[in-house]
DNA sequence: AATGAATGAGACTTCATTCAT
DNA sequence: GATGAATGAAGTCTCATTCAT
């Protein structure tokens, strides 16, 4: 029934079976919702047999746990490329912001998915659980963003008068959520605001970054221009 | 059973039912999220036998809108009265986001329950539904929102190159998104930022009005001080 | 509410609340199948509250007896007056058959009616209901039916080693199944024979009486002809 | 729990399990009519758990759908093989309405069962789930009977006037309907025309045959007799 | 390691009918 | 006589998960 024979062992095999299964559920989870999606369902679209499955995963909250921890990392990672690449304070957490509207905009799926485990998940799952994702951003350097705003004041592109901590942590508050509640609502949002997703949330980055600048750093152009992104930005399970 | 004599006759009977259903319905959904309640749940917190519920609401999600939209209403009602007393185009925006800094401290559940409502109902909700919400808000004004941009350009309060209907969307959404992450997240987000909730949010409304207010208006103060607000801001739907 | 003044009086309001009831009814079954209908249905259509139709019905079944014995009374009576306008035994048959063909053709609602009757109802009620029944018929001279053999042999139109009583109510169960069955299959006859509901029915009757007719009587037309009929074949009720 | 061994293997165990099922809801569905039988009755009846149940049909209706089928391809190939000994067609036609008879009068529960189907179920299934069956019985030469007619015509034991296929279908649906209503009846036919159902029925088919046969065939019997039967004639389901 | 079978618990909903006014 | 409200009893189906091979 597996086919593929590729880099064979237990382990290799192991491994392989469950990409398939966190790629089936995470396809499903995109399309349906996390809980209109049925452990039978993943059953058949991996084509793996229900209670082989769970031998992988012992419970339905593995699988999602699973997905949102490799989404974050990845996300994580792809975001940290971006910010590196810019010079000053203001110019890197431009790119950041930036980086979430391209997101946004290819991988609506995934924030939607992320959306719903903030919705529905995150409160109820144990602190410690949480804390361990935060240690694999952390890995990735997410939280160092503090460092940013720190930068930004002293190389004078950001105002001066910001708490790097409690600013930075309300920046990403608050874009997570915008940029998450776009994604839930989907067409919704233009047939209630009459604009597209996608403007709006690019909006929503002009008026933060407004707000961060110092008066004499260069202004903002009217929108923040869509930078062109590869579609890529899965966690490279899929191979 | 339980009785209330009150204002008798059969329709207001009825609308005491209704309540009775209603307000359990609210309390269990803030409290373990709108998916973990079932209508036995709802049943037993009422008072009121299954079969006698569905004489009322035909099914769960006619519930979850009722509520959704009294608690639109009553939300938009009281942002407009907030709004109503500041001067300014900047004042009146900076009223109204403090109304939703305080809606997040007195009565998280309730924009918990929002929360959810977003990702997990709201996309597959039709759309005329959805409109109906919308006129309800409209009627309160909200969508005049846009308007407050256009004043507080006039009156200088406000930077001049905002496009106010854009604007004024990105805004909300923005900060909707921010405030109802918050409390789905609850104290997760203690661990996860090492901040108070609503001091977090607090400064992403700081934020967000130094992007909007112009070079010469006065400036915020470091975070924006909480303003008392009764606790009380239930849909007075018990009439 | 209730209109129509009429002839007034109590007893007349009595039977016109009856008869919108039984009218509601008799459409729905003949549309949906007798338990497809819920007494709620009919209360809409109606337009009778359910408590108040409880008071002319005081169940489910007491609605279906009705109809049925109605629908009986009625039937009988217009088969007995096509009978009795045509000469010989064998005449008279052909007439009680055409008429049937008829009622197929014009009333297949009323028809599938009473099939489920048959098969749903019939066997669990009292035997000493379906007296009623038969004694209501009775008086219309079905049982006498008998008799049209007994006509038919003596005046040479009917073979003679037929046993009247015998005959007749085989011929009248036979034809009764054929026309109920073709009535329930509906369309799905034509998918399953490919041949128009009618057609089958009418070379039923044509066999039936080839049959029984003496072999000296004439000739019968290949396929009886439709006789046209008017569509009207209701019980009066209706007004 | 409850053993019998026999042919292990995953496979014959599951059949074994869905024969469990399928005879406990033949006996229901015989003895109480089919919606009158909860799938909680077949549930306790067959000793197999509701969800359990469920992983072998996954509707009520596929129970009656294939009890449905198997009654019918068995009744179709028992006919065939009693249609085959014998050797004119007007011999032939008589085995097959013999067999009709004898079911009548072994199996009425079966019969019974398929009138309801008639009534109830019939109408509303899809065309192509009905000409699945049809195939079925195909495959046993059913639709052959079309032959019957012209062989006896060929040997001169039919009249020579006959459609082949209009008319063997229409014998088809009148026999059928005739049998099924008399199963639906039952002992209240006997209460109705003081006949015994069987009685009735063989002199439907005598009233047919000398519909049929030619004017130089043998006469038929006063009433057909009983030919002795093996009450045995359950679709060998089990194997 | 894989898998077929089993299942307890419970979800949502419908319905005919009765009661009290 | 009319009616609003109430409801017990079922009914169908789903699901995450465990067990035994």
């Amino acid at each position: 029934m597996v086919s593929s024979p590729a880099p064979s062992g237990y382990h290799a095999h192991r491994e392989r079976q469950r990409q398939r299964i966190l790629d089936a559920a995470e396809v499903l989870f995109d399309e349906h919702g996390i809980d209109r999606v049925s452990m039978a369902d993943i059953t058949s679209a991996s084509g793996i047999r229900t209670s082989t499955l769970y031998q992988y995963f012992s419970k339905k909250d593995d699988i999602v746990w699973e997905l949102v921890s490799e989404l974050l990392a990845s996300v994580g990672e792809q975001a940290m490329r971006r910010v590196d690449e810019a010079k000053t304070g203001l110019a890197k957490i431009t790119a950041l912001l930036e980086f979430m509207a391209d997101e946004l905009e290819n991988e609506p799926g995934k924030v939607r998915f992320m959306a719903q485990f903030d919705a529905m998940y995150a409160r109820d799952w144990p602190a410690e659980r949480l804390l361990t994702l935060e240690e694999r951003i952390h890995r990735q350097g997410f939280r160092s963003f503090g460092k940013l705003i720190r930068d930004g004041i002293a190389d004078g592109s950001l105002r001066s008068d910001l708490d790097p901590t409690l600013t930075m942590q309300a920046i990403m508050n608050t874009v997570i959520g915008a940029q998450r509640r776009l994604a839930s609502l989907g067409n919704k949002v233009e047939v209630e605001y009459k604009q597209p997703v996608s403007r709006l949330f690019r909006e929503t980055i002009r008026l933060i970054l407004l707000g961060l600048r110092s008066e004499k750093a260069p202004s903002v152009s009217k929108a923040a221009s869509p930078s062109k992104i590869s579609k890529r930005m899965n966690p490279k399970r899929s191979s």
